[in-house]
Order: C-alpha cells, then structure tokens, then sequence
DNA sequence: TCTAAAGATGCAAGCGCTTACATTGCCAAG
DNA sequence: CTTGGCAATGTAAGCGCTTGCATCTTTAGA
C-alpha cells in the first residue's frame, strides 16, 4: 500500500554504485570522483530520494536540532523572545522545534524526553522550577541547556534574564514613593512558577524596606488568563476596603484588571492605579496604556541562542547574563486619591 | 570521552529481560505483566533512559509526532487553536512540534522538510497559499496533512476552517446597513496569504451586492503588526477625504487603529467604525471592545487534530469541514455619522 | 492428573544510513 | 616490466530499536 520511499540502496543500484559511495557523494562530495559524482546525483534526482533522518541520526549520532519547552504558547509573552531565539539558531544553521508544557511538570518531563529523543542537541527552559526527574534526566545525558526569562544571582545553573525581584521591587517603590499604601496585588500562580514567586517577593521586600509591613499585602494567586485577571480586580474592588493600587504579576491579568475598571466604571488611575509585567504588545493599546515592567525579549533570546551555541560547541558560554527590566512608565500609575 | 547513553539493553541487562520484554513494557504495557513491567521501569529510571528516537522511528515506521507549521508565532492568532489542538493530540498519546514560518514560503519548505526529517508523521497546515514545491514535496512523500483556519469550497484538499470570504461578506454587509459608504480596509498582506485575499473579496462581495463599485474601496495591505495597523489608520484620516468606516483584515491590525483613533482623539464608532477579525483575546480588552468576526479556534484545533489522526491511522477522515464565524457585535461599529 | 489455550517472554531479523577497513586500478619511479 | 603509493570504490559491521514468531509458563477445564 504505501509507496516505500526511495532509500539509499535504490539510489546506488540505480547509478551502479555502492552504498557507500552514494552517501559520500552527498555528505563529503570531494571524497568522489566528479563523474561518479554526477551519475550519483542524477539518480538522487530522478527518484526523488530525500535522506532518512532517524537512520542517518542513528548512524552518524549528531542533528543539528535545538529545542525550547515553553509553559504555554497561548499568550505572547514567550513569543517575542522565541523568534528572536530562532533567528539566531538559523543563521548557525540550527533547527529549533517547540513543544508546551501548559504549565504542568509532568508534562514538562515528557516533552523533554520527547525533544531530546528527537534528536535536540540542547534545550532552552524557561525559569528554574522544575521536577528533580527532569534535571537529573538533564544531568544524566548530559544535555547543554540554558534557563532564560530569569536571573537568579542565588541559582548556579547557567542563565540568562532578568531579576525578577529586583525588578517587581523597584516598580513596587515607586508605587509606594506615589502614597498608595493599601495595595493589592493579583499574582500569576506560583507553584512551579520561580517567576511569579519572585515578582510577589519583591512587592515584599519594597514594603519591608519602607518599614511597612509585608504581610499586609493583600495577594491573591490566579491562573494567567485576562478573565482571571478581570474577576480577581472585581473581587478586590467589591471588597469593603478597596485598594488604591493593583499590582499585577503580568500583562495579561492587568489587561483583565484593566478592563473590568472600565466596565465597573472605575477611572484608572483616578480611583485606583494599576500596573503589570512583561510589557508584552497588549500592555500599549489598552486604555489607558498600561505602566508595567519593560522585559527585554529579543535580547533574551537572541542571548540564549548565543550561550546554548557556545555549550553545544563546548566552548566556555561564561557566566550567566543578567538583563535590565526597566520600567516602562505609561499612564496607569498616578499618586494616591483621596 | 561521551557519556554513552543507555539503550534499550542496558535497561534490559539491568531489568535481568530481553530487550524485547523492555520495549513492550514502554509500548504496549499491557502486553506484559505488572511485576516484570515495575522491575523495567525501575531500571529505566535508575539508568535515565530515554529512547532513541532515530532509532526507534528507523524500526517502528511511525513517531507519534506531529508537526505544525504556523505563519507566526509572534501573537495570538494561531495560539488558541494550536493549543486545542496539542490538547487533543496528547490524548492520543501524539507529541506536538512547532515551526514558524515567518510567514516566508520559502521558510515554510525548509521547516516542513525539518519536521517530517525529524519524524513528523502528519502535519498542520495554515492556508492553501504555498509554494508548488511544498505540495510536490507532501505528495511525494505521501504526507498526511491537513489545512486549517479556511474553508474554501472551491478547493479539494481536506481542511477544517470557516469561509473567511462569506464571513467577511456578512460583516460587511451590516457595515452598509448600517449606512457607510466611504469604507476603507487595513488588510493583511495578501500574497501568500489566501485568508487575507478572501476577506478582501468577501468585502468587494458586499459591497458589488448592494449594487455599489467594489472598485471604489479603499485598500491598503501592511504586514502583521499593532504599529502598521495604527499607521495606516492615521493615513486615512489624514487624508483628505475620512471613511466612515475602517475594516481591518484581523484584530491585531484593528488594535493598532483603535490605539492610533484614540491618540487622535477620533471617537470610535461616533466619528468612525472600526471592525476586526479573529475576536483574539486582545478584541475583548480594548477600548471600545471590538465589533469583529469570532473564529472558533478551539474547535477548528480540536478538529484538525481528529481529522489528522485518522488521516494518519488509515482511516477515512470524512470530507472537509466548515465551521461557522459568525459576528461578534460589541462597541466600535456605529451607524454612519453626519 | 493431564492437556490445551492463553499469557509472558525471548530470539533474531531487519529498519536506512555511516564509516572503518579492504580492495581495485592506475601512475610514476626504479 | 615491476612495484609502491594513492585515489576511488566497495564490503560489511553496526547504530538502537520494534516485532513476527518460537518457546516457555500458567491456569483451568475434563
């Protein structure tokens, strides 16, 4: 039934040579007479033969394949960095191949075995939570890889990022520096989630350093989706003690929060001020834009193509990099009302 | 020098089976009983073992993976239907790989010849535009693939999609009930892209029905991005003669109008409508909320998904399917003004 | 207790390719 | 006319896995 693809063996037969001198042609055409070489290619041509890429991996034991697990595909905040990521990995001639763990551990594991079995030569993560099984797996076969979307200066493993913490807590400072005290903060779940744990540790530590007190910080944790970020701000303002200002861990939640205040007819930042995180496309065309955290995407990527190159050829990648998040002042962020 | 990996019989070695016994047990598990398969699995785990995938594809014929090749990854358009597809596809036990193809044909022969290379079994496909090279390539190679995101009867290949022509034509059509003639469209670029041709000529639909000149719309084709939306936008406004009304090719494209109307302080819809396409997330958060066609994503990914399963099983996947995009009415479409 | 069917496991032949090594044929130098 | 050396080519051994078939255990009915 199903027409049997042309193999190697077809094309020798077929040019009256051997095997071997077919694979040579192809692979290291000056190791073969120029004639031997034409008749060779010619019968590549006529039968269409295109290389088996698991017999040739199996045999030849290299791709030049690297691949990326991302927690989701759903939302942008992955996307920018990824393309410049692939951009980079083209040009040194490299394959990149995507799968999504959806924000689950399990599955993280099983699309790492999956990536790997195919042949990734390396493999970019994003953020340092993960299960002992996968970075033991990535330990054991000695699998080149990179963590990028953070810098941890407390992690060893090799990164490139952004600090998190330090970032949330310099965003948070200037809330404070505007008079907001009773804050709120809607953060992304963090189980799992090194990320999000850190951008609530840096709310904590911008209060603890103004002699407030931390605890006071009214938190709640909620799954990414601009719907979640909706109710969990409905929530906040129906509440009896309303805040006046309303952290959010990303882009997407504030663009939720964002959208609820209008429908609630509530004036940001007149009455209460919001912010995000990542500065992702959304952050500028909502209304009002959006003050949230500039993540330095392109320049992400494009580093950890660069660092993962550098481990797969086993040259010395250096230390892990540290990026700037800055902040991105827009107009959702105004001085304490009232 | 490297670390040989473990293979299927060291694990069998270590398991004291054959290496027969260890595959079944990784397989088909039940083909094996449970006190043998924990002594397996044991050793697996102990040895880290993880299957070659070139070898495995080399002897099985069949990889369990799919591939999917979408334009762009750079937003939302794709991500939800995608998503639903993965979802349904690991149900199946299938692994999902992704490449983009920057919406360059070209780029898109390179990445479908990475994907089947490395053991794609199926692919996705978006659109029917590409190049004669691709469809030689999937023919010879005998490829099961399908198209998503159109529906186009007048073509044979099996897809899944909604007709953006007909859903197009139905928006447009309520445009001039609703009284607009001066209409302008923002569209994506058309080459390459036959969605975006589609939607210009299910507009040109509209209006030839009506009895008025399609040649009399206003056109103007801008790649994919919020920036190029807001751009072209303010071109026409500035020009010396206003549409009243402003159809864009997708959302993103429409956002970026909205922001621009907005910083022009151009009242939407009271001075000018503006319409999208998609009804992607961010449709739902600006402001005003986006009038738009609603594309039923998941189901268009849960769909491609079955149909390509039983493409892939031999079975007969049935003919092509239409789902329905049907308008999304929400606050930027007024009556003509003045 | 005996026997046959069913279940569990092992054996070994490839899958399509690369590559170390062997062979062949040719040429220049002795 | 040999002969050593080299370039071109062929031979064949795997690479790590799946799977049809053979073999060995169980289990249960007679």
């Amino acid at each position: 039934m199903d027409n049997q693809l042309p193999t190697l063996e077809d094309v020798a037969e077929r040019a009256g040579v051997s095997t071997a001198t077919v694979s040579r042609s192809l692979n290291a055409p000056d190791r073969v007479s120029a004639h031997t070489r034409d008749r060779v290619m010619a019968a590549v041509r006529e039968l269409g033969y295109a290389p088996n890429f698991g017999a040739q991996a199996l045999a030849a034991k290299r791709t030049n394949t690297f691949g990326a697990i991302i927690p989701t595909m759903e939302n942008a905040i992955f996307a920018r960095g990824l393309q410049a990521f692939q951009e980079e990995l083209s040009r040194e001639g490299i394959t990149l191949l995507v799968a999504s763990s959806s924000y689950s551990p399990e599955l993280e594991e099983e699309q790492m075995r999956a990536l790997v079995a195919r042949g990734a030569d390396a493999l970019l993560l994003i953020g340092h939570d993960r299960t002992p099984e996968c970075y033991a797996f990535l330990e054991h076969r000695q699998i080149p890889h990179v963590v990028a979307w953070t810098y941890d200066p407390t992690r060893a493993r090799l990164s490139i990022g952004f600090d998190n913490r330090k970032a949330m807590k310099a965003l948070t400072g200037r809330v404070l520096d505007l008079g907001h005290r009773n804050i709120a903060m809607i953060s992304a779940e963090t189980a799992g989630n090194d990320r999000a744990r850190e951008r609530v540790e840096g709310v904590r530590d911008a209060i603890g350093e103004r002699g407030l007190d931390p605890a006071a910080l009214r938190l709640v944790e909620t799954p990414y989706a601009i719907a979640n970020g909706a109710r969990e701000f409905q929530a906040f303002m129906e509440s009896g003690d309303r805040p006046t200002a309303v952290l959010c861990g990303n882009d997407v939640l504030a663009a939720g929060a964002l959208s609820m205040a209008r429908k609630l007819g509530i004036d940001v930042p007149g009455d209460v001020s919001i912010t995000g995180f990542d500065d992702i496309e959304i952050a500028e065309i909502v209304t009002p834009p959006l003050t949230t955290v500039h993540v330095p995407h392109r320049e992400m990527g494009r580093g950890a193509a660069r660092l993962l190159v550098a481990l797969r050829n086993g040259e010395d990648p250096g230390p892990s990099v540290e990026l700037e998040a800055r902040l991105e002042w827009r107009e959702t962020l105004g001085v304490v009302s009232g």
